[in-house]
DNA sequence: TTTATTATTGAACAGATTATTCATCATTAT
DNA sequence: ATAATGATGAATAATCTGTTCAATAATAAA
């Protein structure tokens, strides 16, 4: 049985379905969009869309998964490049270019009102990818911590996300370049590295 | 006109409602609570409840508001204690402490479904008194600093609510002193700072 | 205590939305 | 060509919201 070749029509009528949600979402948020509204931008018949999905929530949470895909996958390249290590900004930077790259569905998940789910979804992909890269090098250069690895990649990851959020809610007034520098002075060096003299 | 002094009734079924919201929030979570259900749990009227606020999300926010106050008179109680630049991580406690005492309520806030509003205030008094402190310490100490004080406190703000909500959601396994000791060197010192020798 | 005021209540209502069934039509893969 | 599968519209029951209204109960003030 050849489960991985779909009906053209399935692949269409998802498809359909994901673009409408997204740009419902952006024009008047989640919280009050109704199924009827979604196929009706979709062009399809409201009973399709319970052939495909539980519910909104299940619509949407199948709709960013791709986005998170996409962004790992992104890191990933980086990770297997050469010089990982000489440039720490590098896949924070990514991370930054990207949101500000789909600032719209970054817009969707972290300032979102029912996507928490979807969030936590982010918060694990980042919070996973930064152990990895925190063990390696801790193999590498042989230096111990003082915290567990667990926390450290917890606490890499919620202020990443977060600080990420207030950037994209004001509009990325900073520029790329400038909100990536300063976040990894303060995510490397803490509170006391930004001090002058 | 002593609009301060009110009906016994008022309040009695204001706090009942809240009351309801709450319970019901912590067993079956937010989203799918219907009014019925609410003014059923209060033992009320459902007429009664839209006597009072709008809808359910009124209903949360206002019974949030409580909270974020209280927190926030603990840390200004604190701001003018005697040494408040001695121990930074004084301040600090107070709110994992208030978390951590109050945690079924935070995770109405957190984790919760969409609570994002509730949560937007919560950051607000966070990063507002953030900014107040590194204001004072900076005219205190004459040094200056390398990025915006408003992205410092962003930076912390986000950063603290991210690492309360992965505590509280693990179900506080570290301890308030140790917690605390650990996001203070984080925040303070960032991820060079706890590289050990 | 009496009285005027105000809150509560249940019933009833229209409107929106959800989630499902079913027969029919259209498209697809082989 | 044809069997299989997806899409569709209509119909339906059920739920939830938000509102009105008249009757009732509790309260504050006299």
């Amino acid at each position: 049985m050849k489960t991985n070749v779909q009906d053209r029509r399935i692949e269409r009528s998802r498809r359909l379905l994901r673009k409408a949600l997204m740009e419902l979402i952006l024009e008047k948020g989640y919280d009050t969009i109704t199924v009827e509204e979604i196929t009706a931008r979709a062009d399809l018949g409201r009973t399709t869309f319970y052939l495909h999905y539980k519910d909104k929530e299940e619509l949407l949470l199948k709709s960013l998964e791709a986005v998170a895909q996409e962004l790992l996958e992104q890191i990933d390249a980086h990770r297997n490049g050469a010089d990982q290590y000489r440039e720490p900004g590098a896949a924070i930077r990514i991370v930054f270019q990207h949101a500000s790259e789909n600032a719209d569905l970054y817009h969707i998940i972290l300032k979102g009102g029912a996507a928490v789910k979807a969030l936590d979804q982010l918060h694990a992909v980042v919070a996973e990818t930064a152990a990895r890269f925190i063990e390696d090098y801790l193999k590498m250069s042989g230096v111990q911590l003082d915290v567990p690895v667990e926390v450290l990649a917890a606490y890499f990851a919620t202020s990443l996300l977060g600080f990420l959020t207030w950037w994209l809610r004001r509009g990325m007034p900073e520029g790329l370049e400038e909100i990536t520098g300063m976040y990894v002075r303060l995510v490397m060096g803490g509170m006391v590295g930004v001090l002058g003299p």
